[in-house]
DNA sequence: AAAACCATCAGT
DNA sequence: CTGATGGTTTTC
């Protein structure tokens, strides 16, 4: 329409080409998994020395304008059609480098998900107004630091000393560490982190979360000069990560301190790789092709020659596995470090008076709890932790204990609150009309107490106490180490303030509430987890010689019920392998989860490639959600040594796939639930 | 989401 | 044989 009839089109003069190199291969960051491949474009004269591989480009693209990343400069184009010319560079700077670009590539052919996929988990969302603000900051000059005295509790665990001074002197070794009560872990890795940048290499660290951070931070801020090192995390926004990013890039920062996506910071010259808790979930990643952080740092490692160190409190079946492929080297404290930094653990109903009464034994708290709980709370703070948030998570029928479910989308029903209705957690209508649809029971009975309900009923019982909860939304970072009972959800416990469980100070005790409903997870790792769950809370309990005491609510015949007693993270971990390599289940054997309608899911494992031990699980339904199709689980498994070729034969399934524009079907490999 | 490609067929 | 048409494949 705006274009009158006969008149000839303006030509637009072309500018020339670039005098070398005029061909740039370009990673063109589409969704479409099968054009996961590079790109050739003619390069202008005007771009010929900004177009350097790692820029970001935008590029004519099936009609329209993409992004994309320049990979390298060529003479000429292997191509037999046209090129098209670049557009524009937008970077000013090569944000993707060579070495992340390689890494990004394992990722992807592990995961079989799609470079450009991962690619945009290792770089984030461009900020001009960052970028500009680092290119025009001046240079830094980093002094190269001194060798410390300050050990921050390594001394206290065997090869604990050599590893850091193998990583000071710009050796690689890999440990997994597993750190006694008593020794703070961030104060471990900030250590760790100096002893990377004596040897005047750079190191990468990285935690579960946002409150962690917070804390490593600290310990940081006290060891490394300011300025060079920097928080790399998405939830202090855009401008701020993309700064870190660049800070670590130009070699202004020689520490990343992160989250999840921080394991692909650009920094160079690698010497240290860290990783803590490896076993919590928020190390995988939830956008596509779903990488973890422990695996991404050991790929990283791997490739670059850096050292790596896995640290926590416990030890994940993975680890153990590093370490029986003698991959790393265990960085453990002895048995009097550990007997002499760590609380009492008793079992509640299996000492005293209860010890024979199965009735004792099966309520939620037995008597022997109650005694340790009100004698503790005189002398100080008493953690209590409760695996579930809110107020009564969990509903059932009062005859028959079946779960309740909304009868509009079979979503799980809870109360609320105090006092309130019950409704469904999915799609909240309240459940009016409820009948038990095994028993025709109208009535519930609580299944899972939360924290909210939990404090409430431990106010009452302990009047004038003072009650606080952590979880959830509302998080308490510290409490005053005065007598007071914290109930907390796992992963929020706050730490008590002044001196460290090592030094005297900490909770007077911990009340490890409701085991069986973190035993009762249908996932393979509920074991693991509750292990790492409890551990953690009963690390910040002072030890048993200054009276620290740990009741767990739990059958005492589980073995990581067992190995909270025993305080033997390494134990427990060397059983854990076994029955997993017993049972062919991750990490001994590789799963990949394939989720869609059912025919789209039959269709792709129809269409693998022979596999060589190939075990097909499913398809099982996965619990329908309102304003979702109906959807399949199958789960595959093949033994590890086969992992390169599931990755790869899921690839092409799934770019065939999308070439023919069939149904998405979501791949995950090693997903966190198999059931 | 657009362009390029390709097979088919009505009209010469 | 040519050019129009509509669906499929490709995307530099």
């Amino acid at each position: 329409m705006k274009k009158a009839a006969g008149k000839p089109r303006p030509k637009k003069a072309l500018e020339g080409l670039a005098g070398s190199d005029p061909v740039a291969r370009v990673l063109v960051t589409t969704q479409l998994p099968h054009l996961d491949r590079p790109f050739d474009y003619l390069v202008p004269a005007s771009m010929e020395h900004t177009a350097e591989p790692g820029r970001l480009v935008r590029v004519p693209f099936a009609g329209t304008d993409a992004e994309g990343y320049v990979l390298e400069r060529l003479a000429a184009s292997e191509h037999p059609g046209r090129l098209a010319r670049l557009r524009r560079v937008v970077s000013g700077l090569p944000v993707l480098s060579p070495q992340v670009l390689e890494l990004c590539r394992q990722v992807a052919r592990e995961y079989a998900g799609t470079l450009s996929d991962v690619v945009r988990l290792a770089v984030p969302g461009r900020h001009a107004g960052a970028e500009e603000a680092v290119l025009r900051a001046e240079p830094v000059v980093h002094e190269r630091l001194q060798p410390a005295a300050d050990t921050a509790g390594w001394e206290r665990h065997a090869a604990g000393p050599a590893f850091l001074a193998h990583v000071a002197g710009g050796a690689s070794p890999r440990a997994v560490a597993t750190f006694a009560p008593g020794t703070d872990p961030f104060e471990a890795l900030a250590v760790a982190a100096r002893a990377a940048l004596v040897s005047g290499r750079t190191a990468l660290l990285v935690v579960p979360d946002h409150r962690d951070l917070d804390r490593l931070a600290g310990a940081l801020a006290r060891r490394v000069p300011e300025g060079g090192w920097v928080r790399l995390e998405a939830e202090t926004g855009p401008a701020a990560r993309y700064t870190a990013f660049c800070e670590a890039l130009t070699g202004r920062a020689r520490v990343v301190a992160g989250t999840r996506a921080a394991v692909f910071a650009p920094l160079p010259n690698l010497g240290l790789l860290a990783v803590l808790d490896d076993g919590d979930d928020s190390h995988a990643e939830q956008r596509a092709p779903y990488p973890h952080a422990r695996e991404v740092a050991v790929l990283r490692a791997q490739q670059t020659g850096a050292a790596a160190l896995l640290a926590g409190r416990v030890r994940t079946a993975e680890g153990q596995l590093l370490l029986e492929s003698g991959w790393a080297r265990a960085v453990v404290a002895g048995r009097e470090v550990v007997r002499a930094c760590s609380p009492r653990v008793l079992v509640a109903g299996t000492t005293g008076p209860d010890a024979q009464d199965p009735l004792a034994a099966a309520a939620r708290l037995p008597g022997d709890g109650w005694r340790v709980l009100r004698e503790a709370v005189r002398r100080g703070p008493v953690l209590v932790q409760v695996p579930r948030t809110g107020y009564v998570p969990t509903l059932a029928c009062q005859t028959c204990r079946e779960p309740a479910r909304c009868t509009a989308c079979h979503g799980p029903l809870a109360l609320p609150d105090a006092g309130e209705r019950a409704a469904c957690r999915w799609c909240g209508r309240p459940a009016t009309d409820w009948a038990c649809p095994n028993c025709g029971d109208g009535r519930f009975r609580a299944l899972v107490t939360g924290a909210r309900r939990t404090a409430e009923e431990l106010g009452r019982a302990f009047p004038g106490v003072d009650v606080r909860t952590s979880g959830g939304s509302r998080v308490l970072d510290r409490v005053p180490a005065l007598p007071s009972l914290v109930i907390c959800t796992p992963g929020a416990e706050p730490v008590v303030e002044g001196a460290a469980p090592g030094e005297g100070g900490g909770y007077a005790a911990a009340l490890l509430l409701d085991g069986w409903a973190l035993l009762a997870r249908p996932d393979l790792r509920a074991q693991e987890e509750a292990f790492r769950r409890w551990t953690s809370a009963a690390a910040l309990v002072r030890p048993a010689a200054a009276g620290g005491a740990v009741v767990v609510v739990a059958d005492p015949q589980v073995a990581a019920v067992q190995a909270l007693v025993r305080w033997d993270p390494a134990g427990f971990a060397e059983r854990e392998l076994g029955q997993r390599r017993e049972l062919d289940l991750p990490p001994a054997a590789r799963f990949a989860g394939l989720i869609g309608a059912v025919a789209d899911v039959d269709a792709v494992v129809e269409a693998l490639p022979p596999l060589e031990g190939l075990r097909v699980l499913g398809p099982t339904p996965v619990p329908e959600r309102p304003g979702q199709a109906p959807a399949v689980r199958t789960v595959l498994r093949v033994p590890r040594e086969r992992s390169a070729e599931l990755a790869a034969g899921l690839k092409d399934v799934v770019a065939g796939r999308s070439v023919r524009k069939q149904p998405l079907v979501r791949v995950r490999v090693d997903p966190l639930q198999i059931g």
